[in-house]
RNA sequence: GCCGGGGUGGUGGAAUGGUAGACACACGGGCCUUAAGAGCCCGCAGUCCAUUGGACUGUGCGAGUUCGACUCUCGCCCCCGGCACCA
């Protein structure tokens, strides 16, 4: 026998059946072709509270409140034509719970969002789709904020901004012009890399480590170019030191130094024979040196030109013809040749034969190395190829065939041998870094124009600030030359202009900025986004700047997280901004792969469309399951099963908070439990724990569903409390159906009995020599009561024993043979 | 090669010195149902013995510290990420 239909016997509303052993929630609606089952809890009017918390202003964070303020960052996404990725909604998510439990606890939080438009990525969708971007970037945008407000994201949207707005980009624009005031943006002629499928020059960090566009995945070249350059190598030093002042974790810190690659490195002039000439080797590890064999140049070192040998010079000419991949890429066989000259290593008067060889690079240190092929691989090899001699040097971490260095460690003979270099006048000590100049120009249409003019009389003049923003031309055809020319060259009225000094003829810069100007700065734009004379109100700054917490994506460690670094030093440095460092406390996420563990992406067939997700399920069952799926900073693999766990949760949150006998007195039992469930959820939480803090969630409701009438209105209303940054949605249904008129996101995150929230255990275990035994209730006497088991008397047997007692943890006695 | 993070059931994972496997998925069994779906209940590391139940093994491998180790220390193997013929 069944209660089918009978709505309300429970206090339960339209959709929910009670059956004789459970209840049911289903239901169905018109399609216009048939009747479909719909999954999405359908007593949830997702759309209605939406607008509701919108008109509300309930998100948003108010300039000069006396509450304590925590900004809250996320990486703002460019608005592709794909929509939304699941991996957005997952960090999205999970800050979002992070903002609303800070909210609740009364902290005046920032949660902005806003949109980095401008760039390669949004000018090959409009090309390929055949549209221009300016029609296309505001569809995106579009798109994207209705798929965050169906989240539930508790972004404040009156802080929104957009790369691409004249506006906006007009600040971008004038940091440019601060730069090269300082003499920090310049113009170079300089090899660089050059991406033929984008038909554009690439900064170093855009190019990956096995020479392909980080974007496009094309294979690079390298050719020489006059390129706008930013000095980040002024702020090396800086950008290391800051990162022992904030709060990064462990591999986001390593790979900034590691890209920075500061090291100690000596320049050490050997004699060459017969000649005047000096050639000037630089090393890492002079400490070998006495295992010295022969040098090598790089193809178009300096000294080549005293050479007249035919066959060294053509080695040469073909080694730097190829491509810099094609000659240092691993497991290749060495090439080489003989130059006829020889160099003195004056440690200890032996005559070096210097050689040429294309894997040595001009770009690095001088040039020119000397080969110590008893302690170096690539040395090893080299003389192995040419029977060169080979001396060993170094044997464990001593120094041994080497002079005064003999019985040194490693790094003592290092410094060692530095400081008698120096003082004999043969070396002289110098930091290099592995960090390059930022090479800062692009060719291409879609990207803030870089605000100079150029004036045959008074060389590359800023564009006075008064006359920002140099607004980008509206040009029907704008697909990239390849020629190395901007398309905006093609724009002629745009490009004239009147020199700002002399006010003679010139011609405005046609190249513009990469797609990470505008990510430089925006997070300080979100403090006053509609402010005209400033980037932002120094008093606003003040208040809201540093970012408290700035969550993101790996990828971008070397890229946008360095270069804000820099930016945001240099205006620190000119005293716009009040700090120093940006970003107090930085955290990345995993991505979010197909369920067959493979990238998303359409060729794969393998993508998720959160739309589809919240249309099935509900926005609260996406946003938990994503927090839910594994630890936070982790990659994880989608999986549609697992989805639907989620989704039960929820149901069953909804039929046990409606059926909640309410005037039923909650026992302590309950009380001791919610009191842990609400520590826990906000403990896991600080510490990015999502996955457990659903868990816990999850345990919390199935000890209910066991214990029906053990709850009472005061706990699940804690519960519901609790419930409301992770499942929004559901937390503000439930919290009006218990019969409350104001927003659950108003309320104060519940408050608990400290002493209630540690859990007591109350059945000890007893081990015999670490083994568990037998289990007894805590209480007088626990430790005779525990040697008069069964269990543990069968294993001590007639052995002495002696006994390890922690309290409310455990016994174990320990027998001694 | 250097640096960072990891390795736990069929699967995702939990436990950071005190009962290994929370929570969830998958799988198996049962209830309910005309049926399907949904829901509810039970089982679920392995091996062996067993009537209730019990013994042994088990967190990449090998040692060590400890009354007690997934957790700490040392050595090794493997996976992921960063840097790199960087001299």
């Amino acid at each position: 026998m069944t209660n089918r239909n009978k709505k309300n016997e429970f206090g339960l509303c339209d959709g929910v059946r009670v059956t004789s052993n459970g209840y049911e929630i289903t239901t169905s609606r018109s399609n216009g072709s048939g009747v479909e089952r719909v999954y999405n809890l359908p007593m949830v009017d997702e759309e209605k509270w939406i607008k509701e918390w919108e008109n509300e202003g309930l998100h948003r964070a108010l300039d000069g409140d006396k509450k304590q303020k925590f900004y809250l960052l996320v990486e703002f996404p460019y608005p592709s034509g794909a929509g939304l990725h699941v991996g957005h909604a997952r960090s999205w998510s999970a800050m979002d719970a992070y903002a609303r439990k800070k909210r609740m606890e009364g902290y005046n939080v920032l949660y902005p969002m806003g949109w980095d438009a401008f760039g390669l990525p949004a000018e090959n969708y409009a090309l390929k789709m055949g549209v221009h971007p300016s029609q296309v970037v505001p569809e995106n945008i579009a798109t994207f904020k209705k798929q965050c407000q169906a989240l539930g994201l508790s972004f404040d949207w009156s802080r929104e901004i957009d790369t691409t707005n004249p506006q906006y980009y007009k600040w971008t624009q004038w940091i440019f012009i601060q730069l090269f005031k300082k003499g920090l943006a310049y113009q170079a002629e300089v090899s660089v890399n050059w991406c033929p499928a984008c038909k554009t020059n690439l900064a170093d960090e855009e190019v990956l480590a096995n020479g392909t566009h980080e974007r496009c995945g094309s294979p690079t070249q390298r050719r020489p170019q006059k390129q706008w350059l930013l000095k980040i190598t002024a702020y090396a030093d800086k950008l290391l030191e800051g990162l022992e002042t904030v709060d990064y974790s462990e591999d986001v810190k390593m790979q900034q130094v590691n890209w920075i690659g500061r090291k100690e490195w000596i320049d050490i002039t050997y004699p060459v024979v017969g000649t005047n000439e000096k050639i000037v080797v630089s090393t890492t590890r002079p400490d070998t040196n006495f295992g010295a064999t022969f040098v090598v140049v790089a193809p178009g070192h300096p000294i080549l030109q005293t050479v007249k040998d035919r066959k060294v010079l053509e080695y040469a000419q073909k080694a730097e013809n190829k491509s810099e991949l094609e000659r240092i890429s691993q497991g290749k066989k060495k090439t080489g040749v003989f130059t006829g000259l020889y160099a003195v290593n004056q440690l200890n008067g032996q005559k070096l034969p210097i050689w040429v060889a294309d894997f040595v690079l001009m770009t690095v240190g001088t040039g020119a190395v000397v080969g110590v092929p008893g302690h170096d691989k690539r040395d090893f090899e080299f003389a192995k190829a040419f029977d060169l001699p080979i001396v060993k040097v170094v044997d464990g971490d001593k120094m041994i065939n080497s002079g005064f260095l003999d019985g040194l460690e490693i790094q003592t003979a290092i410094s060692k041998m530095m400081d008698y270099l120096e003082r004999k006048g043969w070396g002289k000590r110098i930091i290099r870094y592995n960090l390059h100049d930022w090479v800062f120009s692009r060719q291409h249409y879609w990207g803030e124009p870089i605000p100079i003019v150029h004036c045959p009389k008074c060389g590359p003049v800023a564009v006075p600030e008064d006359q920002l923003p140099v607004e980008l031309p509206y040009l029907k055809k704008y697909e990239p030359s390849g020629t190395g020319e901007s398309p905006l060259a093609k724009a002629a009225d745009w490009v004239k202009a009147a020199c700002p000094e002399c006010g003679g003829p010139a011609r405005r810069e046609t190249d513009t900025m990469p797609n990470w100007a505008g990510s430089n700065w925006y997070f300080i734009r979100y403090l006053d986004n509609k402010n005209e004379r400033e980037l932002a109100s120094k008093e606003k700054m003040k208040h809201w700047l540093p970012v408290d917490m700035y969550q993101g994506g790996a990828e971008h460690i070397t890229l946008h997280l360095l270069y804000s670094r820099f930016i945001y030093r240099f205006l620190h440095e000119i005293g716009v901004v009040p700090t120093a460092e940006p970003y107090m406390k930085r955290r990345t996420h995993g991505i979010v792969l197909g369920a067959d563990g493979r990238k998303m992406s359409k060729s794969f067939g393998n993508v998720i469309n959160p739309d589809e997700i919240v249309r099935k399920y509900g926005a609260d069952t996406l946003r938990m399951y994503e927090m839910f799926m594994g630890p936070f900073g982790q990659m994880v693999a989608w999986s549609d099963t697992a989805v639907e766990g989620v989704y039960r949760f929820l149901k069953r949150v909804w039929v046990l908070a409606l059926s909640a006998k309410h005037e039923a007195r909650s026992t302590s039992e309950a009380k001791a439990r919610i009191a842990r469930l609400v520590a826990k959820i906000g403990a896991d939480i600080e510490a990015l724990k999502f996955n457990t803090m659903v868990a816990a969630a999850m345990e919390y409701i199935n000890w209910w569903q066991s214990h029906p009438d053990e709850v009472g209105k005061d706990v699940v209303e804690k519960f519901i409390l609790g419930l409301a940054p992770m499942a929004p949605f559901t937390a503000e249904e439930l919290w009006h159906k218990l019969g409350h008129t104001d927003s659950v996101h108003k309320q104060k995150w519940p408050e608990y009995d400290p002493k209630l929230a540690v859990e007591k255990q109350r059945v000890i275990v007893v081990q015999v020599n670490g083994k568990v035994r037998d289990r007894v209730e805590d209480g007088v006497d626990i430790e005779q009561r525990a040697a008069l088991s069964d269990k543990v008397k069968k294993f001590i047997g007639g052995a002495k024993y002696r006994t390890i007692y922690v309290p409310g943890k455990i016994i174990n006695f320990v027998c001694l043979t």
